[in-house]
DNA sequence: ACGGCGT
């Protein structure tokens, strides 16, 4: 197996056992902004830094934060480009508090998010509202939109209070990729689905502890979302006996995966119906 | 290409 290949992927990072979960960058004029979806033992946590040719700021944002955050910048985006009526925020979370406000310059209108926490110096990131449309806070909101969708796939190993809730999206997602081009309402009669938390040990970064198995014939087909220094992935692996195989996709191209699935089980519904229960076997028969 | 903030 590959073991504890967590060991060189990301080249450590002073912060210690941090696995990042997702990373985006973007870019607005001549800054580039870097989101980084962590955990660690605490949680987990999105830090953005502000990257220019000469400066770096960063803010940490706890992870229950990530929402308000992305309410306030629907805020001034949703603004009127007339600064008047556009107020400043305060978002207390946890121990700290940050503060939005809104300012000009000759080079333009600009966000300022500054972060006043009671051990550390206050650290600030300034985001361009961008030419029209405020497009840099909209740029801005995309991605934490986007964060804040992604964060939802991936269970937390450190963050099982509730682990049944954490559970009813596995169900959405496996209930939805039948769904879409089925009717029935029963997804599961010929396929069931199981669920197995397997919390990895350390050695395991890549697992972020979703897995699912489904039988056919003979063979088991696991699935495993994963990370490494390269971006996220879907793990499929095919197991029959003692042969496993496994293919790594790139959550960039799951949708289009989905979407190709769901073509052939179009074109494949008169023999899907005819081998109905025939060939595929439930992975857990009932005791009887 | 910028550079805002505040010490």
């Amino acid at each position: 197996m590959e073991g504890n290949s967590g060991g060189g992927g990301g080249g450590g990072g002073g912060g210690g056992n941090d696995v990042e979960l997702l990373c985006k960058t973007l870019q607005v004029e001549h800054k580039l902004f870097y989101f980084d979806l962590k955990e660690n033992p605490r949680g987990r946590y999105l830090k953005i830094s502000e990257k220019t040719s000469a400066t770096r700021s960063t803010i940490i944002v706890p992870f229950n934060g990530i929402s308000w955050f992305l309410d306030l910048f629907n805020y001034y985006v949703n603004s009127d480009d007339d600064q008047q009526d556009v107020f400043s925020k305060e978002l207390q979370l946890d121990t700290k508090v940050f503060y939005f406000d809104v300012g000009e310059n000759r080079r333009g209108r600009f966000l300022k998010v500054s972060e006043a926490s009671v051990s550390r110096n206050r650290s600030t990131i300034i985001v361009p509202a961008g030419s029209a449309q405020d497009e840099g806070w909209a740029a801005f909101r995309n991605i934490l939109a986007e964060i804040n969708e992604a964060s939802r796939l991936f269970i937390s190993p450190n963050q099982t209070s509730e682990p049944s809730e954490r559970l009813g999206l596995s169900d959405d997602v496996g209930a939805g990729f039948i769904s879409s081009h089925s009717s029935q309402s029963g997804p599961t009669a010929d396929l069931s689905v199981e669920r197995t938390i397997d919390l990895p040990a350390a050695d395991e970064v890549s697992n972020l502890g979703v897995s699912k198995v489904i039988r056919a014939d003979q063979k088991r087909f696991f699935f495993d979302l994963g990370s490494n220094n390269r971006g996220h992935f879907l793990r499929i692996s095919e197991v029959a006996g003692s042969d496993r195989s496994s293919i790594i996709l790139p959550l960039s191209g799951l949708k289009q995966f989905h979407e190709m699935v769901g073509h052939f089980v179009e074109i494949s519904k008169d023999r899907l119906e005819g081998i109905t229960g025939a060939n595929v076997r439930t992975i857990d028969s009932p005791q009887r």
